[in-house]
RNA sequence: AGGCAAGUAGCUCAGGGGGAGAGCGCCAUCCUGACGCGGUGGAUGUCCAGGGUUCAAAUCCCUGCUUGCCUACCA
């Protein structure tokens, strides 16, 4: 037998890594294309190209990972997929910057070098993140890594628009869109943030055309009237149900536009009359669409005053708005300006105004496919967890709009569109064409715009899988088991993984979507950069182990709350690692001399059949908080196991195995409880602290597994199920602490050995306290014990009551009589507390009459046991007061 | 403007119709054979406020207050 011993702690820098590369060099993170075993899948949220690890990062592939973990030790075929996302505009932003510095533009560049620029930059310095996803211990199967950009998700990018096309579920056109006029791309709705801004409020006066009196318009955007179209009344409006119909004169632009009716106005705000921009207003758009209104852009693509606005023209929408506000009031046109908070939409990468611009761009319909991803969630093909955040999808898919899919970028998924020079034919087609199918002209030229990166996103269920080629991987791994990721992104990803999953494989992308919090700080507000309160979790695994960090982000996840990340705790947590493993180290040493051969065993000793009573319970308890998602739960199961069953108590009972004569073969018995309970602890934390779990399962494990990633997760053993053993320890666990009480309240220094006396009710418990005495011995620190049925209470001896089970402990040579009396009256305090309580519902007639049985069964025992109680300690009080005379 | 969630120990948070819990912190004590990153013991609560349902409410319902978030955005 090979001696093993453990450093004086956990090494986790040096561990980590080498356990890691211990992993990947056995492939134990692969996932099987075919297995017999069932499988378990889940696509990894794919973080930007350009990503690093934020603490988001850290806990939503952390709960990935202990999923994982679990499901792969319960046998499944597990896969966990990897990849990542390309990013669109955050990574042509990145590199734009770049070529800024070299003083370039892309457009310096062109289209083909710029893209070759731009991989270039993916192949030096993109995915950093993985490498980090490594250090937090992710056993996602890398062999089979994704990129949305790389061949086989293009294809399948390429695939679903041209059946979409196709079956008339894509279309192209005119409409007013989000135009983000420094990333100068069109962006969807939902990438759009509003932000409160102390503005104004500009009255203008519009004159009538026939130049009797004017009418009065309100607008945040002064500028955009170069633009104006119409003014628009509610129709039910009395006070301008005559000017329907007329014309007023636009001021500046001295030009005639019609006054028009619709339901879209509100009678009741400011003057109840707007100015009409359809250019520039995403409502106005739609009011000159039915009112058949002219549509004048009049702000270009950089946020520039166009030739459409006159005089105006070159001048910066901020500046144009200033001028135009002068102008106004030269004119008398300005009728007042008041302070006004409304708010402004902003591009959520570069939070520059959003500019409503009408363009030219691709869309997809989306009622149709948001109707059956509906369907699927209200007939239970799809679980989300927690189950509130069904509602939220709901309204939002009820209520959705199309998706406008084009982006004006060179980074990302080029549309698969092609125009004839020839016949104007409109090519899609998944290959690029090289002639016109009509007229045979060779002179094709490809749609300038990408696709919205989130439309690449939207297939990452199947298309990593191999879609559109029918893969077994595809076969085994989709629908795909669970999908863990941040609310945040509810609409952005799930939803359209919803809808898309369901439109091309025609069943949905998942069974399970678990939405986990925000990570934020101590204080509740949302990590970022410029507030400078972010917690990097790389440092925090570089100071106190992945295993630690893991653990508390696991132990902070309590469904629907947010995780308010405290440094603090990482500590606490990384004392448990700690506690562990020195645990591990009287463990090993203890079975240095197990002769694991040996048939000659005893019975198991009381704690043995405790702890394991305790332990099947801990697995219980962990597997179905794991099963229902709650890892707070499971995580305070396995620490309160670990730390106070198995530490506090087990570890010391088993000493006496091995400090005091004991049989060989009670001393083999334990030693066989002890590697048993430790092992099985192991696989219970593996996969919220895989590296020291695998450190001490290297060293203890004597099977030829390879490792504990691939070992089985434990399950509840029937035989060691063991209810009187719990309640006869938890009896000798009473005593104890009584005795221990008693020693802490009356400064009974801990070297002092005390002579206990304890009265028993009957025999059978005596019996009990009898065959724990050496437990008792050890763990009160005690010099003698003696148990008897009804012992009458000696002189001189403070009481412990414990139900009817007296324990006296000598006050030795120091009879504090005034201490005792003083915790004794405490003791009094409490149990009379209680016993009122008890007493007053016991003769509540109506509690008597509608209560459960066993509910008054119960409150009957707690009467009896309070009363026992107040009894004994009144007595023992009275006796003092006899000596005290 | 609507919607959702939350208000429980000094702090961070679990719990969820019948005896108020954990971790950290605090106090006292202990250099007991793995662990002071430890052991042992202890103190601490108008479970936001008000009303209702119930034999019984921290828990369910209503109202209000406070906080956070989401959605929409009316010039």
């Amino acid at each position: 037998m090979t001696k093993r011993e453990l450093s004086k702690s956990f090494e986790p820098q040096e561990a980590e890594k080498r356990l890691y590369e211990y992993w990947l060099k056995r492939n134990l993170f692969h996932a099987q294309d075919e297995s017999e075993a069932k499988a378990f899948s889940i696509v990894i949220p794919p973080p930007n190209v350009t990503g690093m690890l934020h603490m988001g990062h850290a806990l939503n592939n952390t709960l990935q990972d202990v999923i994982i973990r679990f499901k792969r030790m319960q046998g499944y075929n597990t896969l966990w997929m990897p990849g990542m996302d390309h990013a669109g505009i955050a990574t042509q932003n990145v590199v734009e910057q770049e070529l800024a510095r070299e003083g370039k533009s892309r457009h310096d560049l062109g289209r083909e070098k710029f893209i070759a620029r731009v991989w270039e930059w993916k192949e030096k310095y993109g995915g950093v993140i993985i490498n980090q996803l490594k250090r937090l211990g992710c056993s996602c199967d890398w062999d089979r890594e994704r990129f949305t950009m790389d061949e086989g998700l293009s294809k399948a990018v390429r695939e679903v628009f041209v059946r979409l096309y196709n079956e008339d579920m894509i279309y192209q056109g005119d409409y007013i869109v989000n135009w983000c006029p420094r990333c100068h791309t069109a962006i969807s709705d939902l990438e759009v943030e509003f932000k409160q801004d102390q503005s104004f409020l500009w009255d203008i006066r519009y004159p009538f055309a026939d130049g009797k009196g004017e009418i009065i318009v309100a607008t945040t955007r002064p500028e955009t009237m170069l633009g104006d179209t119409a003014v628009a009344v509610n129709p039910n409006d009395d006070r301008y149900t005559d000017v329907v119909g007329k014309y007023v004169i636009l001021p500046l632009m001295n030009k005639k536009i019609p006054i028009i009716a619709d339901d879209y106005v509100t009678a009741d705000f400011g003057s109840g009359a707007v100015k009409i921009t359809p250019g520039s207003d995403p409502n106005d758009f739609a009011i000159a669409q039915r009112h058949n209104l002219e549509i004048i852009t009049i702000i270009d693509g950089h946020g520039i005053i166009n030739e459409q606005g006159g005089v105006y023209k070159g001048l910066d929408r901020y500046e144009a708005r200033q001028k135009v506000i002068a102008d106004l009031e030269k004119g008398k046109y300005l009728v007042k300006t008041e302070p006004y908070i409304h708010s402004i939409g902003q591009c959520y990468r570069c939070k520059t105004d959003i500019e409503p611009m009408v363009s030219k761009q691709w869309f997809v319909k989306i009622k149709p496919l948001a109707k059956q991803a509906i369907a699927a969630i209200v007939k239970g093909k799809t679980k989300i967890v927690p189950g509130t955040w069904e509602a939220t999808y709901f309204e939002w898919m009820n209520n959705i709009r199309d998706w406008c899919i084009s982006r004006q970028l060179w980074w990302g998924h080029r549309i698969p569109v092609w125009y004839c020079a020839g016949c104007n034919k409109v090519i899609v087609s998944t290959t690029d064409p090289d002639k016109c199918p009509d007229c045979g002209g060779t002179k094709l030229r490809q749609d300038e715009d990408v696709l919205d990166t989130w439309f690449s996103s939207a297939l990452w269920p199947f298309s990593t899988l191999g879609w559109p080629k029918k893969t077994k991987a595809l076969k085994t791994f989709y629908p795909t088991s669970l999908l863990i990721t941040g609310f945040d992104i509810l609409f952005f990803w799930v939803a359209r993984m919803m809808m898309m999953g369901i439109y091309v494989m025609k069943e949905v992308p998942f069974k399970d979507v678990y939405l986990h919090a925000l990570v934020r700080d101590e204080k509740g507000e949302k990590m970022s950069k410029s507030k400078g309160n972010s917690i990097d979790p790389l440092v925090m695994i570089d100071k106190y182990g992945t295993d630690a960090f893991r653990f508390t982000l696991t132990a902070y996840t309590a469904q629907g709350r947010d995780v308010r990340m405290s440094e603090e705790r990482i500590e606490g947590y990384k004392f448990f690692v700690n506690k562990i493993w020195n645990a591990a180290k009287l463990t090993l040493v203890n079975l240095e001399d197990f002769d694991e051969k040996s048939a000659v065993i005893a019975e198991d000793s009381l704690p043995d059949k405790w702890i394991k009573a305790r332990l099947n319970r801990a697995i219980e308890e962990v597997t179905g908080s794991l099963d229902e998602y709650r890892f707070n739960d499971a995580a305070a199961a396995i620490y309160r196991f670990v730390w106070h069953e198995f530490c506090d108590w087990y570890l010391e009972l088993s000493k006496p195995a091995f400090y005091s004569k004991v049989s060989p073969e009670q001393r083999r018995a334990t030693q066989r409880t002890l590697q048993d309970i430790f092992k099985t602890m192991l696989h219970l934390l593996h996969p919220f602290m895989p590296f020291v779990t695998e450190e001490l399962w290297q060293v203890l494990n004597r099977s030829d597994e390879k490792s504990i990633m691939v070992s089985s997760f434990p399950e509840a053993n029937k035989e060691w199920e063991n209810a009187s053993a719990e309640k006869e320890m938890e009896l000798l666990m009473d005593i104890i602490t009584s005795v221990r009480n008693i020693r802490g309240e009356m400064r009974i220094p801990p070297s002092q050995k005390l002579q206990v006396m304890i009265s028993v009710p009957d025999k059978e418990i005596k019996g009990m306290v009898d065959a724990g005495k050496d437990y008792l011995v050890n763990l009160a620190n005690l010099e003698t014990l003696t148990a008897e049925v009804a012992l009458v209470e000696p002189k001189g001896v403070a009481t412990g009551v414990i139900g009817s089970l007296l324990v006296f402990v000598p006050l030795a040579g120091i009879v504090d009589i005034a201490g005792e009396k003083a915790r004794l009256q405490k003791e009094i305090v409490k149990v009379k507390k209680d016993l009122e309580q008890c007493s007053r519902k016991l003769s509540n007639q109506d509690f008597m009459e509608k209560a459960a049985a066993a509910i008054i069964k119960k409150e009957e025992e707690k009467l009896k046991d309070s009363q026992d109680r107040h009894a004994a300690l009144e007595s023992a009080f009275n006796k003092l007061k006899d000596i005290e005379g």
